[in-house]
RNA sequence: CGGGGCGUAGCUCAGCUUGGUAGAGCGCACGGUUCGGGACCGUGAGGUCGGAGGUUCAAAUCCUCUCGCCCCGACCA
């Protein structure tokens, strides 16, 4: 390719609406633009790289025996009906009218129209398994679209359905996927985590996240470096540390206006984590009282996986009528027997403990868990820093990423409501099993920018730079100059190397900064003081070192030092 | 959805308080000097001041409405 004719246009100007690096360095770079909120064009250069992480995504998958397919964007509201997530999945379905004024929606994930496909081909267990996957783009409507490409509202995504006809036959896919994904992220040189995860809106058991570690990512992740447990904080189980109680006589003790934890426990002179702290929640369709550790927050996601559906905290007027005081007092003890209690494991640990009395500012001290109608022993809460491994006590460590993938076992969910049945051995027809696997395309890139910049700009893994090597001449009235790294650039094209040459008329330092900047991976500079002696150098963009080699040599040269880097990302890095 | 901020040249922004000829830097075009880490000098092109309405002799500036963008928050007792 040369400069001169394609199209990328970089910036010296720090864009105003970019926090984040790999933000600000795609819109410096010229590698995107924005037209509306979290909707964006790819610019060329950047197409390429997510051409090769596509590709690389292809390869892993087809490896597997999984099957490339697309499927529309826009879908028609009946199949998201039968699904029911029509009523469920809320405002990030953008629901469109067509001129007949009939429903239809973006996809923002593709399980109803993929079992719509397949209801009509599977009719017996002989046809099963089978992995459909598309890369594609889709839409949802976040609340809040931010950092670039890493919370977009239209992005391009890769998802992927296995279809089985037993449960053993989805774990076999759903580690195939597992070892497909590890692969494509250490091919394009990330470092990253598999974690545990919450199965959120798409529904199923078990699932898992592909996180990219990164000091911006939304996610945050538990690892433990002895046993290797890692796990989506909205996941992770931790320990519970035995500790010794002194006993408390049990008393209810006036609290006026002392209704958050804090102020309790500076109140009574205790300390949060001998608080017992009552929320109540609804559901669609009961309330439920939930009991953590002062200390502690509930994580929804694990709520969600007890209840089996979305909880929300309900309004005061509520709370006031089941527990008989304002917000602010709730307690299990003497708590309404209409109202089941979920009492996490973090509460369940306190032998005595204070919590509210069901009674304006009031408040119980040294309560204990047998004075507790009915309840159930959950585990419900957050992990936080300073937590142990729950399988080998070992201290937690929290970190931030990037999640890229998220694989999920889905079972029957979509299979039985939307009817995608096959006849098994045994005669009998049953739903399909299901799983699918999702990995984010453009946010993936993005990711790697994040993960691959410095000072002056990106430094592109070789395996996903839009091009591998930039031929720089230096002086571009120089005949020999011209002349030599246009022999050079054909000859690096010729021998399959993806290559540039910056053949624009501009000053050497421009160049430079330039490439710099788009963070091709090896620079090939050709300047009238070298090429004297018929040398070039030859620059790496990872820590700016250079090597002189003859004219004759470079291709080769080159074509080493790639395949070397490229060997370098198979690295894993887990 | 709630709160805050912004919208003026291709980009980043000043001007608005106190109404009166629309500015700078970068970028772009041309000429000259320069030429291995974002050069310098000169000349020049380029703007419905987000949109609509209003007040006024006069609106980028004041008022009303509206659209868009950015940031923070969205209930944990």
């Amino acid at each position: 390719m040369r400069w001169s004719r394609y199209y990328l246009f970089t910036s010296k100007e720090v864009p105003k609406e970019a926090e984040i690096a790999s933000h600000k360095l795609m819109i410096r770079a010229g590698l995107i633009r924005k037209h509306s909120a979290g909707i964006y064009s790819y610019l060329p250069a950047l197409w390429r790289s997510i051409q090769k992480f596509s590709n690389i995504v292809r390869e892993e998958l087809d490896r597997k025996g999984a099957v490339e397919l697309q499927m529309p964007a826009v879908q028609p509201a009946e199949l998201w009906k039968e699904s029911g997530r029509w009523y469920e999945y809320g405002k990030e379905l953008l629901r469109i009218k067509d001129r007949h004024n009939r429903d239809f929606c973006f996809g923002p994930t593709h399980e109803e129209i993929v079992t719509a496909i397949t209801r009509a081909d599977i009719r017996s267990y002989k046809q099963l398994p089978f992995n459909l996957y598309q890369i594609q783009v889709k839409f949802r409507d976040e609340i809040r679209p931010r950092f670039g490409l890493l919370r977009a509202r239209e992005f391009i995504m890769k998802d992927a359905y296995s279809f089985h006809s037993t449960r053993e036959s989805l774990d076999e896919t759903y580690n195939d996927m597992r070892d497909a994904y590890s692969r494509i992220l250490e091919r394009s040189g990330f470092k990253f985590s598999v974690v545990e995860a919450a199965t959120g809106a798409i529904g199923g058991s078990v699932s898992h996240e592909f996180v990219v570690f990164a000091d911006h990512g939304e996610s945050l992740v538990i690892t433990c470096p002895k046993c290797g447990y890692a796990a989506n904080v909205e996941k992770a189980s931790f320990y519970i540390e035995p500790k010794k109680y002194n006993k408390v006589n049990f008393e209810i003790v006036p609290t006026p206006g002392k209704s958050r934890v804090k102020e309790v426990a500076d109140f009574l002179g205790v300390s949060t984590d001998s608080i017992v702290k009552t929320l109540i929640y609804k559901t669609p369709e009961k309330l439920i009282a939930v009991a953590v550790a002062g200390d502690r927050e509930v994580s929804e996601e694990k709520l969600r996986g007890v209840l089996g559906t979305q909880g929300e905290l309900a309004d005061d007027k509520t709370i006031e009528d089941i527990t008989n005081a304002p917000v602010g007092f709730a307690g299990p003890v003497g708590l309404s027997e209409e109202i089941e209690l979920l009492v996490d494991k973090s509460a369940a640990a306190i032998e005595y403990f204070v919590c509210g009395a069901n009674k304006k500012d009031a408040h119980i001290v040294g309560a204990t868990w047998d004075k507790v109608g009915k309840f159930k022993i959950v585990d419900i809460a957050e992990a936080k820093k300073g937590d142990k491994c729950v399988r080998c006590k070992s201290l937690l460590k929290v970190y931030r990423g990037i999640e890229v993938g998220h694989i999920f076992k889905l079972g029957t969910k979509y299979s039985e409501a939307m009817k995608c049945y096959f006849l098994d051995k045994d005669g009998k027809s049953k739903p399909v099993v299901m799983g699918c696997y999702g990995l984010g395309i453009g946010r993936s890139v993005a990711a790697a920018i994040e993960q691959h910049h410095d000072d002056k700009g990106i430094v592109w893994p070789v395996a996903i730079a839009p091009f591998e090597c930039v031929v720089m001449p230096l002086n571009t009235d120089n005949t020999t100059v011209v002349s030599e790294a246009e022999s050079i650039y054909s000859q690096l094209k010729e021998k399959g190397i993806d290559t540039i040459i910056d053949d624009r008329d501009e000053r050497a330092g421009f160049k430079f900064k330039d490439s710099d900047l788009l963070g091709f991976p090896l620079k090939v500079i050709v300047g009238a003081k070298t090429i004297k002696e018929g040398k070039v150098e030859i620059e790496l963009r990872k820590d700016g070192s250079r090597l002189e080699v003859k004219t004759s040599d470079v291709v080769s040269k080159v074509g080493e030092i790639l395949s070397d880097h490229k060997n370098l990302s198979l690295v894993s890095v887990r």
